[in-house]
DNA sequence: TCAAAAGTGTTGCCATTACACCCATGA
DNA sequence: TCATGGGTGTAATGGCAACACTTTTGA
């Protein structure tokens, strides 16, 4: 199937509410940094913009938001969280989108809707980046890989703005949702825990007190001990406790 | 000019984005109440529900947003936050607003698009009580009343989740935005002040350090005494500092 | 035996809490 | 002069930051 029949099929039909998309902020922790996953654009410049899509007439915003995840990331089951919603008229994307499909190839005038002002619905998502194989989107994408937040490309629109915001939320956020441990795997040192503390936070934290706080905060169960072979004292793993 | 005209003119052209809407939880002070402003519909049950409307084809969310809240209050420049979005398939207002438009007299199938599923979009606002005039939509409500968070009426579709999750957002927010000025006139008693933060939070606060916490945030300006006429120490007025 | 990193005991500080007293007001 | 409520000094508390010491590990 061309890139043509593939666009047809997924804008062709009436299967999407107008005007409206969802735009997700894919946070992973890697290498000591925040990264987010993004997709590089079909363009003759560099350009890249949020992994996003639309809402099925039938289907919820959050399975929504779940199947677009799915989709680039490969994973179900993922923590996310809305924070916002982009509504400025200014905010478009017509130029952009009726460039891509020139050159793609498109030529029917069919399919306005995809030209039309849109709404965009702001969710950021954690995941554990080691899970995560990126999928690009055949029609719009070049490729799709993750991008240090403190070193971001070229984005589309506003779409520098809402990974901004995505990440003061998740700031927020932190310490009151735990939400957090979504981007390390099932267990983990205490050190990769204040390491992810720091990236997000963007500031360094004491260890010892670090260790204490979270230790009081009754939610971690020690396992046995990470021994790596390097010349010093074997650090526990730790797991977050089932919830009661 | 009848209802189903105005009916008419409201949905009958092509102004407004199909399946958003928005809906906003205005919350007002008054009488040691957190009261929200609730539209009654017209309907032959007691059903309530939250003041919302549509976004215009050229107009941006904050906009619209703006003109639902002064159409309802009669206020410019409101204080508002988005909190959340609500886009579950089983949120069906349809039967609500096809006994409301029978009930006016509107035969025609013209305007489907008002009986289709919406998402919506929770917005907060806070008010200031007593500038408040609540106006009605001629259209769809009977009356429009503030009601008590501690009593509030039977509420249509979704609308007693959405005010919630609003009053979630709302405590959340209180300290880290210092919101809840807003909810206050120009000037209060650190009484008023007091009183505010209890109903929102709902829990009692110490008098004495509740006093000392705000005046150390050096937010406040304190300005002459109020002389109530009652027989005790008469309180300062303050007022929210000018922010640099 | 040593260096490096992990784990924890202890101390001091600061912000919040609790208790107290004093002051202003009009009956 | 009394009751009531407002304003603030001060002591007690508890959580957090800083420092230090011990333990563990492989070279």
């Amino acid at each position: 199937m061309d890139l043509i029949q593939e666009f047809e099929q997924w804008v062709g039909e009436d299967t999407y509410i107008k005007q409206v998309s969802i735009d997700c902020v894919i946070f992973g922790f890697h290498d000591n940094n925040l990264k987010v996953l993004l997709p590089k654009l079909k363009l003759d410049e560099d350009l890249w913009s949020l992994p996003g899509g639309y809402i099925g007439k039938d289907e919820s915003v959050l399975d929504a938001t779940r199947r677009i995840l799915e989709s680039r990331t490969g994973l179900a089951d993922i923590y996310l969280e809305q924070f916002g919603v982009f509504g400025e008229l200014n905010r478009n994307s017509k130029d952009l989108v009726k460039t891509i499909t020139n050159k793609i190839g498109v030529t029917t005038e069919e399919h306005l809707w995809v030209f039309d002002r849109f709404i965009s619905l702001g969710f950021y998502a954690l995941v554990e980046y080691s899970k995560v194989t990126p999928r690009l989107n055949n029609i719009l994408d070049e490729s799709c890989d993750w991008y240090s937040i403190k070193e971001l490309p070229a984005l589309a629109i506003d779409h520098d703005q809402i990974i901004q915001k995505g990440l003061e939320t998740l700031r927020i956020m932190l310490d009151h949702k735990l939400a957090g441990f979504n981007l390390l795997g099932e267990t983990f040192t205490m050190k990769e825990l204040q390491k992810m503390y720091e990236t997000i936070l963007d500031k360094p934290l004491r260890r010892d007190n670090f260790q204490r706080k979270m230790l009081d905060m009754d939610i971690l169960e020690r396992l046995e001990k990470q021994y790596t072979g390097a010349a010093n004292k074997a650090p526990y793993l730790y797991k977050l406790k089932t919830i009661k």
